[in-house]
DNA sequence: CTGTTAGCGCATTCAG
DNA sequence: CTGAATGCGCTAACAG
């Protein structure tokens, strides 16, 4: 691999001159330009970033810990995120925790060596100390999605309490009052806070109040699946079910249909993430929309306003609904 | 952040004994392993990646360039491949060309630059110019899903002919005659030899080779969509259509659900690609499984042995037949 | 505008 | 087994 001495040999000139064409960083004369230009397109040379990293102590280089790749709120906000750091001049790293707070901390380590310029996170909640001690290391911190408590950094998080309030006004003014609620880890944020929405508003529109209707998950696909069966075989009887993940939301409608083969009629489903098959089951699932897209582009936003000295904004993005039902009017909004 | 010169400094050790002591290169005494031990705890060191890499000009870290990450298949290769990276002490630096060659060029360059120790690529199939220059450069590289003619470069890839061969013999099998196929892009590897595959056991089987009943898409739903549109405007009427990509089948599907509601019968589906949430939707959607996971495991797995000097091996990873329709075995292999 | 020089933090030589 | 010294490739002073 040619170095950037061998350009300013072959270029003839010094290798501050050569390093100055390079990086563009500074005046130089048209003559040196083209001949560093030349001679750096002849060696084919692409710069050591390490070396260059270690010498500015900055990598341009932004991590991203989601909590789970194959879920497809987190593929879709890791997709916006890079789109949004590429239009600014940062690469993302991107690495999966996978739901486990064990490889949550592996990463983080991995991320401080490599002494990234910021990080952005999905936290799974559980090392606060971890993510302290990277915070006043002064590691560029952003949490998205999940927010932590005690922590100030800046989070950009959906709004939970809306999101679910939007999908319960909806099931009760559709009729159902038997609506039972497939909820995440309450050690997660989003998982504590849209179980609490769900139990608040739930009691404000007068919907049964049954313990058994309310279980949780993991964010998971089987998770899913074990509540939903869980609730069932308490003996409740929902007429509907709010699942709070998408992945999830797979595993509710899986058990359902289980169900549905021996005794129950159609249970109607409300998801809280709108996955792009929602509308091709019967009956379809309708959703709350939950802007990935959105999360991931203001978190980089956020995260290189931190690092540039500037406060970085927190953002709670509002859902919308989308209507699936017979007599609803799909796609419609707010 | 505290350096190795202050360890060092804090147990009252020379330079080069903490970092013999940290990397556990050579021996040393029990005296000063335990007070630099002590000291990178107080301190709460954390080694400089880039001061690393520079000196040793490896990084431990590997690039992993997929096509898109919002597809299930490539999220899912994507956690295998992080898995299987994990496990021999490398770190997978993801980054998403978008199925577009331009991005993929920059990555490549980005990737470059970082000097990783080797790169899983899954290739649009463009600029070959590039990845040969890479390769001569001396990057180990191994291509996944996609390979690139030309180029001897290890590659993990599933053995399209026989999954493809396996949806119509099936096909065949249940009476169907006037089957659709919507391809990838032919310039794609896994786009050419799934269409090559359908035309030739098209013919052997006897189905119809009514042009009109053969169409192709860029990977992506919406070109799912068009592409079984363009198809039913010509005035074919398949009674089933096989999709080479699963993100397509979502488009497939949405579009035969379109026509159904006007003219059409239940047209089946068979999916290159088995999505989770096929037994859902009704009529359930068969699919050929493509193992995504063993795919990212064994990419991993050769492009560790070309860094390490070893011939990596190329693969074909076998197909299996998920069987969905009323009278079939569900989840049946083989 | 340009050449020269000094490190960034670390692993690794070479003497002890 | 350890300390001292060297340089990986690069950028950013510092003088001209």
């Amino acid at each position: 691999m040619a170095t950037i001495k061998d350009v300013a040999a072959l270029a003839g000139v010094s290798l501050g001159t050569a390093s100055r064409v390079l990086s563009g960083s500074s005046q130089t004369s048209p003559d040196s330009r083209a001949r560093v230009t030349a001679a750096a397109k002849q060696l084919n040379y692409i710069a050591n970033g390490p070396a260059r990293s270690l010498r500015r102590s900055r990598t341009d280089v932004l991590g991203l810990l989601v909590s789970d790749i194959r879920n497809p709120f987190f593929s879709e906000l890791a997709h916006a995120a890079e789109r949004e750091a590429q239009r600014r001049g940062y690469t993302v790293l991107l690495a999966n925790a996978d739901e486990d707070a064990e490889q949550e901390a592996a990463y983080l380590r991995t991320f401080a060596s490599q002494r990234i310029d910021g990080l952005l996170i999905a936290p799974q909640g559980s090392d606060v100390g971890a993510l302290r001690a990277l915070r006043d290391s002064g590691l560029p911190l952003v949490f998205v999605d999940r927010a932590v408590d005690g922590l100030d950094v800046p989070t950009i998080g959906t709004d939970n309490e809306d999101g679910i309030r939007r999908a319960l006004t909806w099931l009760h003014e559709k009729g159902h009052r038997e609506v039972a609620f497939v909820g995440g880890p309450p050690e997660v944020s989003t998982g504590h806070e849209r179980r609490a929405a769900f139990l608040r508003f739930r009691d404000e529109l007068g919907l049964s109040a049954d313990p058994r209707l309310v279980a949780h998950g993991d964010f998971r696909a089987e998770s899913g699946v074990e509540a939903t069966r869980a609730v069932l075989a308490s003996g409740a009887r929902p007429t509907a079910v709010l699942s709070a993940d998408g992945l999830m939301t797979l595993g509710v409608a899986r058990a359902l249909r289980e169900e549905a083969a021996s005794e129950l009629g159609a249970v109607e489903i409300v998801s809280f993430d709108d996955l792009d098959w929602f509308d091709l089951v019967s009956p379809p699932i309708s959703a709350v929309r939950n802007d990935a897209s959105a999360i991931g582009r203001l978190g980089v936003e956020a995260l290189v306003d931190v690092i540039e000295g500037r406060p970085g904004a927190s953002h709670r993005v509002t859902t919308s609904f989308v209507d699936r039902s017979a007599g609803g009017a799909a796609g419609a909004g707010a």
